[in-house]
DNA sequence: CCCGGTTACGACCTACGTAATAATT
DNA sequence: AATTATTACGTAGGTCGTAACCGGG
């Protein structure tokens, strides 16, 4: 058993049972994948794949059982480097962040610039995408964090953590008549139409759970997962915006008007999330409290402790299965 | 990085970081470990040790965590070929077993050969040493369960279970005085001279308690570690022999004659234990409940799941250790 | 001077890539 | 026909073992 077997094993598993393609990523050819993939099923006696002729149609339930292992023994090997990289250079790595455009523009930089000055040699590789592609990024590897806002709860099983909290503002043109309304409600909002974020981004089920628990339904005419593109087509007139406080900057954005909606929308929540097995280097420690204040190294780790429990069940999931 | 340099790493360190030690437990040569270790370290960009000139003196502070990192993966990969024979031979495989004398030679039995039955294709290989010696086995790996009576916990991080509890009996020769004694008390055995097991064994350290509580001091003329022995002498007229039940057949035993003493000393307790990050096979699961009937599969399960909250404690340890 | 670790060198092996082949969809 | 896995084969790299060399106790 050679680790670049396992590799070649994790890869094409994650790739869909599809050799070539995990080829492609690791940067090889499908020869040697499909003979180490065999020599290591020699090896373990075992099949790890259930073959439609020479096509890989499925995973065996002991490849399922070895994967759990493989995957563990790779994240563990990632640990090592890290290990030694902390004391080798501590001040030296990579840092990936998924997220969303609204925290990337609006919350991180602050963050990031600080962090920066802490670790002016740490890469820092950001990436952008939906919330359902952030989640799996952090889950596959691909990145250290994942940063949204709505429940990426749901997909893997990363460890979230409450990072704080945020609220929405109206935004319109100068001029507005909503701008002499007070107090805002929600039945005058939905007069006008509606200029805000696509479903799955920022908060937006939030605010339809808003306007659909007093029965209203307002004219969306516009969405984007860009506060940027809302504020361009607010300013042009073709509705009221509704978006996080945060995309807001008074000083750049003067010609819109932001009414505060605190009180008519749920506040939304910012969660940071990394996959277990994860190995937190102090960097990571740093720039979690960085984003998050309250978020020292000791309540990270009883984050982790707390989500080791769930990982345990499906552990035993696991050894059932080999019960059979 | 390989997974040999890794399981060369382990040995060394398990040879107490003498790799010409290691070099022999692994069948290869000095020069080829001295290589691949040196690789490793250039690798990962850290020492792994603290070197005397040549010789290698102590574990760096990033060695400690590296081998820790280190023996989780090759538990796994263990974990990976047993998984792979549990599919491919559920009824093939190895178990070793650590025990005393005492249990080797009146427990056991019974115990194997209903096992053996169950799985006559299963490799079984017993072996004996003083509870610190088994405990090191389990605990490095050597073997797969460890079985005493003393408090075998202190040792090394075990997952330890009690399996049954057991009371001792005071052989005399037929004729005895004490035969006549009715009830036997701590006070008249104490007038005789004491063969029993020596320290370390079997319980003796309760036996050794329960006469210091009423401040006696028995004579103890010969100690064993092996209840052969000591009913061998107690047959020769050398004195009273303290011993477990278990250790007395009356129909082999003709020559001596038995005396219930379980209101005398507190009942010894036997257990059963296991490293943590061992991968617990059917037959182990089966095992382990012919030897305790109340250890299922669930049972043993939940010691396991109890146990890693502790681990969690000593990961935690070494998370620090990264922080200087 | 002995024990133990490193360096040097050579043989064997094996992992990988290219090219050709076979089998599915 | 296109996609994808396997087989064949040659090369380059690396691991391992023998032998010689060096440093401490």
């Amino acid at each position: 058993m050679k680790l670049q077997q396992l590799r070649f094993l994790r890869a094409v598993v994650q790739s869909n049972l599809n050799i070539t393609a995990a080829a492609e990523r690791l940067f090889t050819s499908q020869p040697g994948i499909s003979k180490q993939i065999r020599l290591l099923e020699e090896e373990l006696g075992v099949k790890l794949f259930e073959r439609n002729g020479r096509q890989l149609k499925a995973i065996t339930p002991a490849g399922i059982a070895i994967i759990e292992k493989v995957n563990g023994i790779l994240d563990d090997v990632e640990a090592i480097r890290d290990i030694a990289g902390e004391f080798s250079a501590p001040w030296a790595g990579s840092l990936s962040i998924a997220t969303t455009h609204t925290q990337a523009v609006y919350v991180l930089p602050s963050v990031i610039g600080k962090f920066r000055d802490l670790y002016p040699m740490v890469e820092l590789h950001m990436h952008q995408g939906n919330p359902e592609q952030i989640s799996e990024m952090a889950a596959g590897g691909a990145v250290d964090f994942a940063i949204a806002t709505e429940a990426t709860a749901d997909f893997g099983n990363l460890i979230m953590m409450p990072c704080y909290q945020w609220n929405r503002i109206v935004v319109v043109p100068h001029g507005h008549p909503l701008t002499l309304v007070e107090p805002l409600t929600l039945e005058t909002v939905a007069h006008y139409p509606i200029v805000t974020y696509v479903f799955g981004f920022t908060g937006r089920s939030q605010l339809d759970q808003a306007f659909k628990a007093v029965e209203l339904e307002p004219k969306v005419v516009l969405t984007a997962t860009d506060s940027d593109v809302i504020k361009t087509y607010v300013k042009l007139g073709l509705g009221v915006g509704i978006l996080a406080r945060m995309a807001y900057d008074p000083d750049s954005d003067t010609a819109l008007c932001a009414l505060d909606a605190r009180h008519l929308f749920a506040p939304g929540i910012t969660r940071l999330g990394f996959r277990p097995g994860l190995m937190l280097r102090n960097y990571h420690y740093d720039f979690i409290q960085l984003f998050a204040d309250h978020l020292g190294r000791d309540v990270v780790d009883s984050a982790i402790a707390a989500s080791s429990e769930q990982e345990r069940d499906s552990l035993f999931t696991d050894t059932t299965l080999l019960e059979w």
